[in-house]
DNA sequence: GTTTATAATCTAACACTGTTAGGTTACACT
DNA sequence: AGTGTAACCTAACAGTGTTAGATTATAAAC
């Protein structure tokens, strides 16, 4: 039988918490001490749960990872990777920061790394050339986070927007008024998977 | 006549130095006391230039982004948005961790503005709906952006890999080994110009 | 030439941060 | 009862961004 100590802190306890004090408080202030203070021991205990903070990290991108629902890739990939992006922007936007925890930190970790490679999967039925795979689950992986990383910034503007008479003098090309943001994100998501389609197409 | 201080520090010399701090030190140790050092002042005099941090870094960004030789609007869009695309990753390679100062800085500054905006026209150009230029123009710049900082990842995972055994059992459904990150941003920017051209001539 | 305004810098401190070395407690197993 | 080690502690190091308030330098005004 395993050792099970229950009354002491766990890896799981902590990574729980840490979670908790992120949606409370937002990435910036994800401190160590914080995160201590808040399973009642001191900052420095947690190195002996952690190598480093980045370890930490890690492993709260693994639970973020573990929360978003994964697709059978036995069905259409087309219709199961846009299914996929949507509940990772879901999630990415329910935890608060959580974009940044997965920027932040190296994907090493399981549920990471399973969320990668069920992708690369749907881009394998999909007909991608084998070398290209890695680079279209990344390319994915990245739209996605990215994506969720400026629509914190929207967020923000809509909190503090910039005083009159800055953006208007600069004559853009564009529209700068705040967008429908879940409508961009489908957009990006279309431009994508068109991509993906004609490059698979190549070949044939 | 403008009064023009040659002797005192200036916005222009706190950037120029503060890119040649980055280079030396890299992101993480580009801090304000290092960079008043470099100047001969002390840290606290530095926010009689810059309201922050982020403002610094903003401006560093612009710095950065008028490295970037910008296209001709008038010629062929799918030409020049390559082109812009490689000059773009080229400047964030050449400057040590300039990609960490764009994703970690708010685009407001001049040059950076100019860039998306140049990026703008030559969607407008492609046939894009206008409310989806701007989705497109963030969507290029993003590309850019994340994918360098995995070439980051890239350079430091040679420097130092990862024991062996740990990768292996993982059985990932695609190549591991280190790729010809040159190649892999080429067929990202491929994708993205299928999927933009796709979308531009729905309309049709 | 002295006064005055303000541009530019200073000192000193606050309130944090990640991280480490080395000491202490608590509990399970022999 | 003794030993090993898991889990936590104290104390400190070496930094970080940022602010308040005092000080110097420089140029214009009288």
């Amino acid at each position: 039988m395993e050792k099970q100590p229950t009354r002491t802190v766990s890896k799981e306890r902590v990574i729980k918490t840490a979670l908790v004090l992120l949606q409370e408080e937002g990435f910036k202030k994800l401190s160590i001490r914080k995160l201590a203070d808040k399973l009642d021991i001191k900052g420095s205990s947690l190195y002996w749960h952690f190598k480093n903070k980045s370890e930490l990290l890690e492993w709260i991108s693994d639970e973020i990872c573990r929360q978003i629902p994964l697709p059978n890739p036995e069905n259409d990939w087309e219709k199961e990777l846009t299914a996929l992006a949507l509940h990772y922007r879901d999630v990415l936007l329910e935890i608060r920061d959580a974009a940044y925890v997965m920027v932040e930190s190296m994907p090493s970790t399981p549920n990471r790394l399973k969320l990668i490679s069920t992708a690369s999967v749907l881009f394998k039925q999909a007909g991608l050339k084998e070398e290209d795979i890695f680079s279209s689950a990344w390319m994915f992986d990245n739209y996605i986070t990215s994506f969720v990383i400026e629509e914190y910034r929207y967020e923000k503007m809509k909190e503090s927007p910039p005083e009159p008479g800055t953006v208007e003098e600069m004559d853009l090309p564009f529209d700068f008024s705040i967008p429908d943001t879940e409508k961009e994100f489908r957009f990006g998501l279309e431009v994508l998977i068109a991509g993906f389609k004609s490059k698979a197409g190549e070949g044939k």
